[in-house]
DNA sequence: CTCCAGGAAAATCTCGAGAAAATATGTTGA
DNA sequence: TCAACATATTTTCTCGAGATTTTCCTGGAG
């Protein structure tokens, strides 16, 4: 149980309660990052935005480098801060090692679950029905809001039984990013209807412990995401400043 | 290619050279750490550690916040920062998790990999074994260090053909959290014969593009640390300072 | 017209001091 | 003896200003 380390780390949590003028600052920095507010590639000016977000230099720095951990901004040597940049080829990436991390979550959750599991992933799929509805009924902001959190809200349902922490800290980080390409390349676009026949099925499958059918369909499920930001247009992903290095660079143990 | 993500994000990256005091001392604050200096759990106050590392309280502070980052320090609300925790349940997520991962990862780079990639590997593999050699003459801080380098360096060349750069990005956090964990428990313990021999096989089906095998083998040795972490006395991991929250509280796509 | 060099402007990086919070200590009462 | 409150000390958090670096603009030479 490495409750510990994602205990502070605000990279993942705390979305409660903001007991800093950082984390305050670092919330208000990811939701619009998140959102699109700052176009991908941008540079984060530390001066323009301490105006903006009323803190000190310093605070808004380490807010900043906070944010880097989640990789949603990058810190270049003596050059500052930037929103990470989008491409095709990164979103086609994460969405491959999501479908691989999101399996092996759903895989152990199915195995680890018990009833009180079962009865959560009813109620949040309940809720997201209920919200569909209304979607339906009424599209406004509030109502799409509303959708993305239930929706948040059952696929966490699902794997609120695996015990790995580890899976669920790297498909927190995937599932940020991923939210960012969609939000980004498919702004105000609606929800197709036979997204609920999906979730529907992913949930009986569970329920059903039917590993091997509820991994096929969550694995489809996210590829769906994938073709549909495929089909936006070409000139989504332009950005492109200078970058450089790979990961990996340390540490193995034999 | 999202080389951009990752080219500053100091947490992955950055061996080479600190261009500022924070880089600096966040190298130097991670090798501490992974080398074992803090205890697991251990508050690091940023007034005595300004003093040791010779920099600002501001400098020290967003070292220590990129720290968080790579998930080897915590942060916690107004309370400060601590040394991530350790514990034999994480441990052996970590290692299921980084199996996961490394096979994945492992089986694109022979996917992908072409004749320079095959060099490469076969130039670490005799460059591991030669650190083997000499370790075996004269065991010494520097030959562990040499053969812990090249060790390191031969698991690095098997995945550099592997296009994922999450996957890769992800393993890179869990190696260093791996060798944090090798080094604490088996201190000074030395490295017994026959890794050689699995890597030799492990290296003989990589290039025979034998995936299947390959990750068989690869899976086998990971788990070996885990072995020989489980036999480590009983009483290493005690420390376990208050901790809360789970991660996976954020965003989700549809 | 292109390329290189120099300098001005902007931004980053760094530091120490003051305010807020948390922990530790000491005291009082039952 | 134990619990609870008030105080004191430590530690973190926050801010603005100065030093260093990068960037951009201008000018001139080839």
């Amino acid at each position: 149980m490495p409750d510990i380390i994602w205990s502070g780390h605000d990279g993942a949590a705390a979305d409660d309660a903001p007991r800093t003028l950082i984390e305050a600052a670092c919330q208000r920095l990811r939701q619009d990052i998140v959102a699109g507010h700052y176009a991908p590639g941008e540079k984060l000016r530390v001066e323009h935005l301490k105006d903006r977000y009323e803190v000190g230099a310093g605070t808004l720095r380490e807010a900043l480098a906070r944010l880097a951990a989640e990789t949603l901004v990058v810190a270049q040597g003596q050059r500052g801060f930037s929103v990470a940049s989008l491409s095709l080829a990164d979103f086609e990436d994460l969405t491959r090692t999501r479908i691989n991390l999101e399996c092996e979550a759903l895989r152990l959750s199915i195995l680890h679950g018990d009833d009180a599991w079962e009865g959560q992933i009813m109620a949040s799929f309940h809720r997201l029905g209920r919200a569909q509805d209304k979607l339906d009924e009424q599209p406004s902001l509030d109502t799409v809001r509303e959708w993305e959190e239930r929706n948040r809200a059952f696929h966490r349902s699902l794997l609120t039984a695996c015990p790995s922490a580890w899976t669920l800290h790297f498909l927190g980080i995937l599932y940020q990013q991923s939210e960012r390409y969609r939000r980004y390349t498919l702004q105000n676009r609606p929800i197709p209807r036979n997204i609920h026949h999906e979730h529907e099925a992913i949930m009986q499958a569970t329920i059903a412990r039917d590993a091997d059918r509820a991994l096929q369909l969550i694995a489809r499920h996210i590829a769906l995401t994938l073709d549909a930001v495929r089909s936006a247009p070409p000139d989504t992903f332009v950005r492109r400043p200078a970058g450089r290095r790979t990961a990996l660079d340390r540490s193995v143990a034999g």
